[in-house]
DNA sequence: ACGCGGTTCCAACAAAGGTTAAGGACAGCG
DNA sequence: CGCTGTCCTTAACCTTTGTTGGAACCGCGT
């Protein structure tokens, strides 16, 4: 992968989201990135770590996730390439969540110094780095809406229409299907409920002929119905830059 | 109350999570605010509208909530005076829910322009009021986690242990009593359960001596089990400016 | 004192989700 | 080709939470 491929998908993220002149592309290009493998289900970074440096997922899915003192686990977010998942770090120097890969993946680290310096010199890019945190906001503030009030079908189809609409932007549905790489158990840390019941909603879902999930792919039967059942509105993913 | 007293409770805010240089503190205590009186149970800013202003919490309680398509209100952060609880609106700028008083307040409003002015004068500032964006973000994640992963008692706990954290900052804890100015319908909204089950919880915690929650305000009766209900750690809080 | 509206409280029943336990499918590997 | 481990699947039973509907309580205004 040559060097200028590896902020692409970010860099199309971003102008989906706000907009990016030639000189921050150019800027963003410059940025010193030290690119890594990993495995799947592997930790990046974890509660608790002071970070120097935030991740740019180039290949692969990620996770974030809190777990209780009592050891229960809870997903928080599922990432894609294109996105800083730990850029909250560069002004939360401890981190207060775990950061996982889900699948083999890419990931691209840069140093909070050099993210510091480029955003001072264009300060375009500080408030677009900043509008990018808060959209992580707005998504976590769903997903509170989602675990709290959506009966677990619901939940469940809210996650996939959304995590559907941040992958278009990168150009990664194909058709009426796209990738979902989680198990059932995480299914079930995502949507607060057990692995077993996690099961019984996708067999139902399936059953229905709504979606089906499966090795990690989810394959869209019933457009309309799934959309009813998500109850979704895309507005808090605040993709138009309309400002 | 004089203009200066103002901003009083965000500087003491500010200053505990970050640190704040003499001028900085000049700085926000000349910025233009607006002051305006509201009633419990009042609008301030609603879903789908575009802001032009922050509002400083001044005096009293407000609350952020969302609600789905199905009409089922989830309350998503409880905010007491000196914080910002739209500060997000500075740069997602269409509201993507609600925020409304809890009681009756007094409300500061901060032009964005205003703010965007200081921060460009002074950008520490930036960094900071950033930074306050992240620790509401870091909020929104343990609200997560309590409402997908503990069972309602430790749910009712954990909320209130980080009020008192936050109101302690503020020095409006007294002794083992402080303001939580919730119904039960709006404790059931916040836990993700009904006002049937909020009340439930509510005497069960009385009847078992660890909490008491009456007229608006808890009385802590036994400060071990609650914490040890709770399962509180609050880190996400990043109340030092440790860095 | 009286009545009014919003809380708080409660009970009986229904539904959703958790727990435990166990068999079956499937991919990777020797 | 069979072994191994992980994931998926299901069933039976139990606990938590939701639903409905109604009674008691409280602050407030007249």
């Amino acid at each position: 992968m040559s060097g200028d491929e590896i902020p692409a998908a970010l860099v199309k993220r971003l102008r989906a989201a706000s907009g990016l002149s030639e000189q921050e592309i150019m800027a963003i290009h410059a940025l010193p990135i030290l690119v890594r493998e990993y495995g799947a289900e592997r930790a990046v970074v974890s509660e608790g770590q002071r970070a120097v440096e935030c991740c740019l997922i180039v290949r692969g899915f990620c996770a974030r996730s809190k777990t209780t003192s009592e050891g229960r686990r809870q997903i928080l977010s599922i990432h894609i390439p294109g996105e800083i998942p730990d850029l909250m770090s560069l002004h939360l120097h401890v981190m207060d969540h775990d950061l996982r890969t889900l699948t083999p993946c890419t990931l691209g680290f840069v140093h909070h110094e050099a993210l510091r310096l480029l955003y001072r010199r264009q300060p375009n890019l500080a408030d677009l780095f900043w509008r990018d945190t808060l959209i992580d906001a707005a998504m976590f503030r769903e997903w509170i809406v989602n675990v709290g009030q959506r009966p677990a079908p619901a939940r469940l189809a809210h996650v996939m229409v959304e995590l559907r609409e941040r992958l278009k932007l990168i150009g990664r549905v194909e058709g009426s299907s796209f990738e979902m790489p989680l198990t059932q158990e995480q299914v079930g840390e995502a949507l607060g409920i057990t692995a077993v019941h996690a099961n019984r909603v996708i067999k139902q879902l399936r059953q229905d002929g709504i979606v089906d999930l499966h090795r990690g792919r989810v394959d869209v039967l019933d457009e309309t119905r799934l959309l009813e059942l998500a109850g979704f509105d895309g507005r808090y993913l605040h993709q138009s830059p309309a400002l």
